[in-house]
DNA sequence: GTGAACTTCGTTTTT
DNA sequence: CGAAGTTCAC
């Protein structure tokens, strides 16, 4: 359990991608030709064979970032090209820096000269400034936040008159993007897709939204490729002229390219008839999370039919994690169907290694507390916070971990969640020094008229937009003219004129005066800093403080518009990395990262994988949800520790819960089912407990409300959390015994069987697979009340050597058909079909439900 | 035009 | 249950 390579590594990293880099075996590459050595075969392949197009198949923790890297340096190295002259992309800001700094450190200087090494956007806006005028941009074009974005598609949505409820903005603006994301401008968009949107109207709205654009001299995410795909495609001269400048391209996460990205990267790596691109993409296709929001798996499976004769290397020897963990990852997604097919592997075989843990908690307040503990144990035997982390489907999970924590006084750290530059004070100060540098940015002017509140509502804004649309001139402009004559009221008019001269100073300032003090006194002067000032809200002072990293950060950009230009795409920063803390995160957000000890905890139906997942992509979003658990398994060093609740609040109302299909796909060899620590009461009594069963009142009326409450608040585990659950969580009956069972076996139309019946999981909008019975409580079921108490739920499995099989007893239903029952909500039925602990019942009054048989009485 | 009551709804997120 | 957005009375 606590091997020597365990200890902490001699230099105390100072941050996850410090601590990724030199977990990965870089090789400290001191030398400037140091980039080969210590490469394996495959590695090495990859990184050498730099003509012509190949895939390189990366499982996780396979030195992915390192053979890209050290590519790039051999092509350098062996003068094959200038820095130039290679194009590399990434999906990240994050990545394209590591990547920099990495080959930095390679070739022995920064990098600098790598001027086409960036994100698939930044390099899209360097394009477009180039040749914004054929698109008809100017250069000096703006890039729209989805707050602006939001704004301006409300504002067309009104213009048309539609129902904002029926067709909500947000609506139209994943509508578009997922347009944009496959490249397709209003004219091209299906008939189908035209017609969805507002009885129609989705294209006469998209055009609107881009002629809009263009007026507003502006472009959003989308536009940063669509608009160089377009170009590239309209003038072949440039796309010769890019075609002769790129010798070597470099795609980073091949697997999270969407159709846009796509058909930029093919005619950019467009060779004539006979000839081959110097085209390296590298992915993974078991990692490939992000359908959702528009990514292509299917890029990176048909790369060798896109470049007949691409060579394909697979990196399967991996660095990262023990043989259990590996083994566990593997066999869950094997249970995927359409992969390429890599088997990760290690040398890094130890029998002292732990296995994947899993382990059940009664309810998400007992699931936090006990991983804290685990938590504080490692701590003890002199395991760093910072080597560890918490990984959940959905950040709601966050909070249970954050709120333990701190009663605990236990360091985290969460990563995610809304980052700098998203936040509303950021992007206040933002527009406010947009409209000084443009005055016709109309968005940003839009988004300050009234914040400090300066009594100009909807009935300026309208007279405004009235005035600026018929004059066509921007908003600004049309206030500084209304501001003369007689249209505002006293009030209003004093108001505008101020800001109208505010921003005449402030522009005039622009030239003279150090930027980061301008920015200061223009947050001064309009009385935006006062505005947080005098809130008394508890996020007040940490906004301004926001506002004082913001002037800050602004040091490091030598003008204000060089900032703006940057903000718009690099706006992220830094997490202050130095204290030791476990890492609260999402799966997604975990990707490419790695820890010592992972939690993940959540593994139940509905939840993981998540039932919106299974309602809207069927098959396929079943398949990238066990994507996100093995990614979320190979994030794992040395401990990974898997959990599920059989309770969880859902929507504030307690639901039993079902563990995750996903436990079952795991193999026996590699895991084993732990034991709640004994602390916590271990598991639960007879599920027939009577007092259990009658203190669980599943349905609350709103006067008993308070009384439940009071009930909750003094429901065992507040603040030490180690108090046992008490009466009902001791029994002498062995956990398992109550295990579900489930007899039998259920055929899926594909031919693959299940233990559970797939129309359980399948067609059921919105609503969690869960029993029916344990829904619309406002209060935890009592341990012992016995849903679920065992581990884990099991039957024969098919496929051999999984988890469980062994672990539980198989024991029949204590109903059968035509039993008649009692429930607590639905009242008398009678049972309708048996399907191990789930009952189907055709209740008198409430017709025919699902539900767990802990829930009904025999009558 | 603004704050307080009321309704709605509930993954994942980069740029 | 709670956040976010919306409506409604001053």
């Amino acid at each position: 359990m606590n091997d020597s390579s365990d200890k902490l590594p001699p230099m105390k990293p100072s941050g996850i991608a410090a601590r990724a880099l030199a977990a990965r075996g870089a090789a400290p590459a001191t030398t400037h030709a140091g980039y080969l050595s210590g490469l394996n075969d495959e590695q090495r392949d990859a990184v050498e064979s730099t003509e012509g197009p190949v895939l390189v198949l990366a499982g996780a923790g396979t030195g992915k970032t390192r053979v890209l890297t050290s590519r790039i340096a051999h092509i350098l190295a062996t003068k094959r090209a200038h820095p130039s002259q290679i194009l590399a992309v990434t999906f990240t800001n994050k990545a394209a820096r590591e990547m920099k700094h990495r080959i930095g450190h390679m070739v022995g200087q920064e990098v600098e000269g790598m001027p086409w090494l960036g994100t698939f956007h930044s390099i899209g806006v360097k394009m477009l400034r180039r040749h914004a005028e054929l698109v008809g941009l100017r250069s000096n074009f703006t890039i729209l936040d989805t707050d602006d974005q939001i704004r301006l598609i409300k504002q067309l949505l009104q213009a048309e008159q539609l129902d904002d409820k029926r067709w909500p903005a947000k609506m139209f603006a994943s509508l578009m993007d997922g347009w944009k994301n496959k490249g397709l401008t209003p004219d091209q968009i299906p008939q189908g897709d035209a017609r969805a949107f507002a009885e129609g109207r989705g294209r006469k709205l998209y055009q609107a939204y881009q002629d809009r654009l263009l007026t507003l001299n502006a472009a959003d995410f989308g536009d940063l490729l669509m608009h160089p795909i377009n170009i590239l495609r309209n003038h072949p001269d440039l796309l010769a002229e890019y075609h002769r400048r790129f010798r070597y391209i470099l795609v980073d996460e091949y697997q999270d390219t969407n159709i846009a990205q796509y058909l930029w990267l093919r005619l950019l790596a467009q060779r004539p008839a006979g000839q081959q691109p110097n085209l390296c993409c590298v992915g993974d296709d078991d990692q490939s999370i992000y359908g959702w929001r528009g990514a292509e798996v299917d890029n990176i499976l048909r790369f060798e039919k896109d470049f007949p004769g691409a060579k394909v290397i697979r990196l399967e020897r991996n660095y990262r994690s023990t043989q259990h963990i590996l083994g566990a990852a593997a066999h869950l997604i094997a249970h995927n169907e359409g992969r390429l097919g890599k088997t990760l592997f290690t040398d890094l075989v130890d029998p002292e290694h732990d296995k994947v843990a899993v382990t059940n908690a009664w309810d998400s307040e007992e699931e936090a507390r006990a991983i804290g503990e685990e938590i504080e144990q490692l701590q003890r035997k002199g395991h760093a916070l910072n080597d560890m982390a918490i990984l959940v489907r959905a950040s709601f999970q966050m909070r249970g971990f954050e709120d333990r924590f701190v009663t605990l006084g236990l360091n985290y750290r969460v990563i995610g969640g809304p980052r700098f530059y998203e936040r509303m004070e950021i992007r206040d100060a933002l527009a406010y020094f947009r409209v000084t540098v443009q005055p016709a940015d109309d968005l940003a002017f839009e988004r300050i008229v009234n914040t400090p509140k300066r009594g100009l509502g909807d009935v300026a804004i309208k007279l405004l937009h009235e005035y600026a649309r018929a004059k066509n001139i921007p908003l600004l402009a049309a206030a500084g003219e209304l501001i003369e004559g007689e249209e505002f009221k006293p009030r209003p008019r004093a108001a505008l004129a101020e800001i109208v001269h505010n921003f005449r100073r402030w522009g005039e300032m622009v030239t003279h005066m150090r930027h980061t003090d301008l920015a200061e006194t223009i947050l001064e002067e309009s009385g935006y800093t006062a505005m947080w000032q005098n809130d008394r809200s508890a996020e007040a002072p940490g906004r301004l403080d926001n506002l004082k990293e913001l002037i800050r950060s602004m040091d490091d950009y030598d003008s204000l518009p060089g900032f703006l230009e940057h903000i718009a795409l690099v706006m992220d920063t830094e997490q202050n990395e130095s204290m030791d803390a476990v890492s609260i995160m999402t799966l997604h957000s975990a990707k490419g990262l790695e820890f010592e000890t992972v939690f993940l905890p959540g593994w139940e139906e509905g939840l993981f994988p998540h039932q919106r997942s299974l309602d809207e992509g069927g098959r396929s979003g079943l398949e990238e949800e066990r994507r996100l658990a093995y990614v979320g398994l190979t994030r794992g060093k040395k401990r990974v520790k898997i959990w599920f609740v059989s309770n969880r609040r859902i929507h504030g109302l307690w639901q039993s819960t079902i563990p995750s299909r996903f436990l079952e796909e795991l193999p026996e060899a590699h895991v084993e089912v732990a034991e709640a620590s004994s602390s916590y009461g271990g598991y639960g009594a007879s599920r027939w407990d009577q007092d259990a069963f009658s203190t669980s009142s599943y349905q609350t009326p709103g006067w008993k409300r308070a009384q439940a409450a009071a009930q909750a608040g003094g429901y065992p585990g507040g603040r030490d959390g180690r108090i046992s659950y008490g009466e009902n969580g001791v029994s002498g009956s062995n956990p398992r015994d109550n295990a579900a069972r489930r007899a039998d076996k259920y055929i899926n139309r594909d031919g693959t069987t299940r233990n559970e019946p797939a129309t359980g999981f399948a067609g059921r909008m919105n609503e969690p697979y869960v029993a029916q019975a344990s829904r619309g409580s406002n209060q935890p079921p009592r341990k012992g009340a016995g849903l679920y108490s065992s581990a884990i739920a099991g039957g024969p499995r098919e496929i051999s050597g999984e988890l469980i099989a062994k672990s539980v007893a198989e024991t029949p239903s204590q109903f059968s058909e035509g039993d008649r029952v009692f429930h607590l909500k639905f009242g008398n039925g009678t049972v309708a079909i048996v399907d191990g602990n789930k009952l189907t019942v055709d209740f008198d009054k409430a017709g025919q439900k699902r539900v767990l048989e802990g829930f009904v009485q025999p009558i």
